[in-house]
DNA sequence: TTACTTTTGATCAAAAATAATCAATATTGA
DNA sequence: TCAATATTGATTATTTTTGATCAAAAGTAA
């Protein structure tokens, strides 16, 4: 059995039971305690579970934490990159995080710093909540149930009233013709006002993305400071020509 | 049973009686008093009840705990306040919401109704989200971590970008004397920013708050349309005088 | 007030659980 | 196919939790 055939059942398990303790899913999942525990760890990083000595009990509000479960695995190219534009956040900074799987994966990264972090996304906004370390400002407007995030015009003004050292965004579609492409006006408005507003720009992008255009294009590659990926040299080449920094992560 | 399940079973058993003593609790939960102790000491400091001499008493307004805010603490008295003030919503409505628990317990009579929700509070929000039939929107600012509500100068701009039909909205004390009060002016801001935003205001407030003072003064006995107590005309009379609309539920 | 009782917080040793390490096995990609 | 990587389970060292003990503090009654 792999990790996600035991996560799907730990996470079953625990909505029945209460709580389990690490030799009871031992028991279930015809398992060793100590891959248990490995899960346990990992899916309490997830959020998706809360780990106690002994076990594990079931979380009361997967609501607003469920970006995980929503975009199924995350993928470790995601998180790569995810940890690589984590590094670029110091203590003191104040950041703007952009809606988007990957920009919610730099949470886990974040986590140790001393940081001011301006959001619009939900996700980003539970993973980050009980973090003694993190300031959170959220970004007012109309609330998009699917995407757990807020947008509108509202929240476009309110970005407006902030200014960030560093933003880090996420784009549909990214290439040296078109520069970046998004699917949705919504989402490239609010993406547009993190990029006006902030000192630096980081936009995360896994390869897939490089070279494909979508339909609504907003904004020039110059806009961009740097660009984090997993792609190889060969991808990135025509964006480094018209003069984008590429940081390669993993 | 490990630290969370009893820190769980402790608030659970606080909630049904009103205090009980380390000894109580420790036969309760099969475990020593020391323990007892430790666990007392470690919530009493997340504020989620009071510690006294020889044992614990139940919070009267517990910070929210996590964003949904489970079972926990209502009371019967706040639901039907909660209950009534919820019959003064009609299909179409654009209403806001404060934070405070009273006001919370209204998500429950809401959720069959079609309306937009315009919240500063993560609870409330949290609740509604998944409602098809409601609508929401967020106010953005600083966030409070402790009330898990949004708040600060930003917060208040926002709001003065909105006109609600009705603001649902509480307090920490009400007198004819002095008229609303508040324990703090982050709170007392944003419901002013309420009142002024809105056609009509509805003041949910159970007995306890009548006729009581806290230090922030932030609004006359006239800004409100209507008063929804639990309390008896005995308590009211004098708020009556003042020309106020009061309704007793329950 | 003073004497007496209760409660507490600190400390400590025992027990339980965990994290780290390592070898064996399984999986993946060339 | 083979080499490289990842996963698993066992072993060991470390950490956490717990209940007992006891001196100090807080509460109570005379």
């Amino acid at each position: 059995m792999n990790f996600q055939e035991r996560k799907k059942k730990i996470l079953t398990a625990l909505d029945d039971a209460e709580s389990l303790t690490v030799f009871e899913l031992a028991e279930i999942l015809e398992a060793s305690p100590a891959t248990i525990r490995r899960d346990l760890g990992d899916i309490a990083e997830e959020g998706l579970l809360v780990r106690t000595h002994g076990g594990a009990m079931k979380m009361e509000n997967p609501a607003l934490t469920g970006f995980s479960e929503k975009s199924g695995v995350n993928s470790p190219v995601k998180e790569q990159i995810a940890e690589k534009a984590a590094s670029y956040v110091q203590d003191g900074d104040i950041i703007f995080l952009d809606c988007g799987s990957t920009v919610f994966q730099m949470c886990r990264y974040l986590k140790k710093k001393s940081i001011r972090v301006i959001t619009n996304s939900l996700p980003i906004l539970a993973e980050l909540i009980d973090v003694p370390s993190i300031q959170i400002n959220l970004i007012g407007g109309e609330l998009n149930k699917a995407r757990k995030a807020v947008h509108g015009d509202k929240a476009v003004q309110h970005i407006n009233g902030y200014h960030a050292h560093k933003a880090f965004i996420g784009v549909d579609g990214l290439s040296a013709e078109n520069g970046l492409t998004a699917h949705s006006e919504h989402e490239s408005s609010i993406t547009t006002a993190f990029i006006r507003n902030a000192g630096q720009v980081m936009l995360l992008c896994d390869a897939s993305k490089i070279g494909r255009d979508s339909y609504v294009k907003f904004a020039e590659l110059s806009a961009i400071h740097t660009l984090i990926t997993d792609a190889d040299t060969a991808k990135t080449a025509a964006l480094q020509q018209s003069g984008l920094n590429v940081e390669i992560a993993g």
